[in-house]
DNA sequence: CCTAACACCTACAGTAGCTGTAAGTTCAAG
DNA sequence: CTTGAACTTACAGCTACTGTAGGTGTTAGG
């Protein structure tokens, strides 16, 4: 047995592109696998785990070096979970920092939005409110880094 | 009168970097502004007021292409504003989702994280949750494309 | 056994929206 | 006149992939 499965395979397993498998390789998340005889990769089902275990992770939003601290703890079970716990937390709180944020934001976009009757853009608020910061109730608004979005 | 700012001034006004006021120079956002005779960049009040307008359409989360839309739309001040209440809405719609995603994803983290009361890694629900999707409740997670995160 | 279709290989470029760096000019204060 | 900050261009790097080109391996049908 020793099902081992091809990268299309593993792929297709782990809801990922092909290109995604070879990108985690190449920046060490995943071990070179052994190879076919015609040089193909061969994955075992403990790197299909770990695959499955980085996808899972992404999903819920943690940055890739995060998951790189996640799989090196659990490489020793016996360890203390605390640092796993605090890289779930600091995760959490990210979330929770980005959904008041957004929040803000659709507060500060819906005003925006109903607040234009239609007409001309000379009249329409959505263009005045861009134009002049001062009415913005947002204060606060800073330009924001990338992150964790929608699907 | 026609006081001219050099982008060290102009970047101060917009709370950005140089190198932003650059780059939205150089992918057209904003015009070639004229130049000292040191060759350095004179930004007139208009120039300023439409990147105050690009920053702050950026710090609502408005993706590059849709300001340029925004602002070739303001060009034309009789046109019926529909375009621009529609990317407006389109921003605010996108905002929606990405904060449903993130309650959901919350959600997640919470339990995980609320679960694991401390010990070995080898009992840690956190990784015990990654390792297996199975026991995840939210079953639709996919892995999430950048956007606006926290400021 | 041969061939067509398809999966795989490497290597690299591109995505968004900046940000940082290097090597060289210009400007303003003292 | 000198010093140092601010400016110039040009390009590399960030995240986490995704797409493409040009070639090789595998497999099913005829
Ligand atoms: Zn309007
Ligand atoms: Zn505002
Ligand atoms: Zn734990
Ligand atoms: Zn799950």
């Amino acid at each position: 047995m020793a099902t081992r499965l091809t990268i299309g395979r593993a792929a297709e397993a782990a809801g990922c592109k092909v290109q995604t498998i070879r990108y985690y390789e190449q920046i060490g998340l995943l071990r070179r696998p052994p190879r076919s005889e015609g040089n193909q990769r061969l994955f075992a089902q403990e790197d299909i785990r770990r695959l499955a275990f980085i996808r899972h992770a992404r999903a819920l939003g943690f940055p890739l070096q995060a998951i790189r601290d996640l799989l090196s703890l659990g490489d020793e079970p016996e360890q203390s979970c605390e640092a796993a716990d605090a890289i779930a937390k600091a995760q959490l709180g990210d979330v929770e920092q980005r959904i008041e944020y957004l929040q803000a934001l659709r507060r500060e976009l819906k005003r925006m939005v109903e607040q234009c009757r239609g007409g001309r853009i000379a009249d329409c608020r959505v263009i005045e409110v861009l134009s002049d910061h001062a009415p913005c109730e947002m204060f606060n608004h800073a330009v924001p880094r990338s992150g964790v979005g929608s699907p």
